[in-house]
DNA sequence: GCCGGATTTGAGCAATCACTCAATCGTGCA
DNA sequence: TGCACGATTGAGTGATTGCTCAAATCCGGC
């Protein structure tokens, strides 16, 4: 029989994601890694394969957690319109109720793996890219059910519409990691996600998108 | 009287740009610059000092080529809105007419920079916020111009419009960077484009800010 | 020509990088 | 209790990092 482990993968893992997340792939080193996950380098060889298997590993769960997330919060929206505006709303929110996660966490990991990443990084940006159309999928599959519900006009187009409001998000998040005054923030959020309800009511706005 | 100095300063420069904008700070090498710039790593650091404030140097670069590139763009502007609006739209055209800079070169080199630095990369995260919030005051001026030539309502507030206006380009040239169908970046920017100039026609949109 | 001082050179510095492996450790089964 | 075997260790690998400096090189003035 195989003998329990005697770290903790999962513990582990969660180390690892918000350290890369935070200070991102290059500038992490096996000397940051080996003290966040209180692992030796042996031990992480063992149980990651390497540096890069370990990022691409923690960019999974963190693309995981993204997609787990947005479905929490649209399982608790009474429009699906509201409730993308309220998961856009939520990027400009003082703090994460669950601030697991510190400073560096506001901007998202995929945009910033996206943005520090060039074809010689091989693997993770195909990773990093593959992921950002993930979630743009997952938003054109809600905004295609918007539209079956009867929330969005018959002639909108859901993949226009999970293009923009993606762009909207990762907007936010960067002023989010710039800091600044938080009211600012919240009021940009905001106006973003009347923006995003407005889609909903195509005559009465400038800024429909079909 | 002092040797003419038989590198070309200027033109190290840009390429030290180039490299850095493409790359970013943490994953550009000495050896890659001494390849870019042609010089060796003595001459490198008796020109520029060390990687950091070379780094710091080609930032500023981009930093007032940015601002003279709105400055020049608004200057053939018939109103400041349209102007801005051309302004965000350009980004979202299939290649820059002066494609001196490749691929890597379409995200915003101060973004980037903001985005792949934390606290702990000192001077560099330091200046690049500085640029962010001096685009930012940029973009505020030409809105309070536009407000001053009758094209914003008297309640528009500069700030926030700036911001915002600074939101979408950034966001649109994150997804200039992802790559992806070209025409449907032209649809995006043009959007934006579209959203930006009816912030001056406040009574028919439902998207604006005050 | 040839000299003098600024400029450029590139081998090489210590530190750090991602990573390996022989030795040790700890647990489950006898 | 003691054995066996997989998990863990951490000193150490060669390569690469940002950077230095004594020596070679260059050019204007004599």
């Amino acid at each position: 029989m195989k003998r329990a482990r005697p770290y903790d993968r999962e513990a582990a893992l969660d180390a690892a994601m918000a350290l890369f997340w935070r200070k991102g792939y290059h500038a992490t080193s096996l000397k940051d890694l080996e003290a966040a996950l209180a692992m030796k380098p042996g031990s992480i060889y063992a149980a990651f394969r390497s540096k890069e298997a370990l990022f691409l590993t923690s960019l999974e769960r963190y693309f995981q957690r993204s997609l787990a997330g947005l479905d929490a919060r649209m399982a608790k929206a009474e429009t699906v319109l509201g409730g993308l505006a309220d998961h856009l709303r939520g990027f400009g929110a003082p703090e994460a109720p669950e601030a697991e996660y510190r400073d560096g966490a506001r901007m998202c990991m995929i945009v910033k793996t996206l943005v520090e990443t060039t074809e010689a990084d091989g693997a993770v940006a195909a990773r990093a890219r593959e992921c950002f159309d993930g979630m743009r999928a997952a938003f054109a599959q809600w905004f295609r059910r918007a539209q079956e519900a009867g929330e969005l006009p018959p002639d909108a187009d859901p993949e226009r519409l999970a293009r923009r409001y993606q762009t909207e998000i990762s907007a936010l998040r960067l002023e989010a990691h710039r800091g600044g005054d938080p009211a600012a923030l919240v009021e940009l959020a905001d106006a973003l996600a009347r923006d995003v309800q407005a889609w909903g009511r195509p005559e009465t706005g400038t800024a429909r998108l079909h």
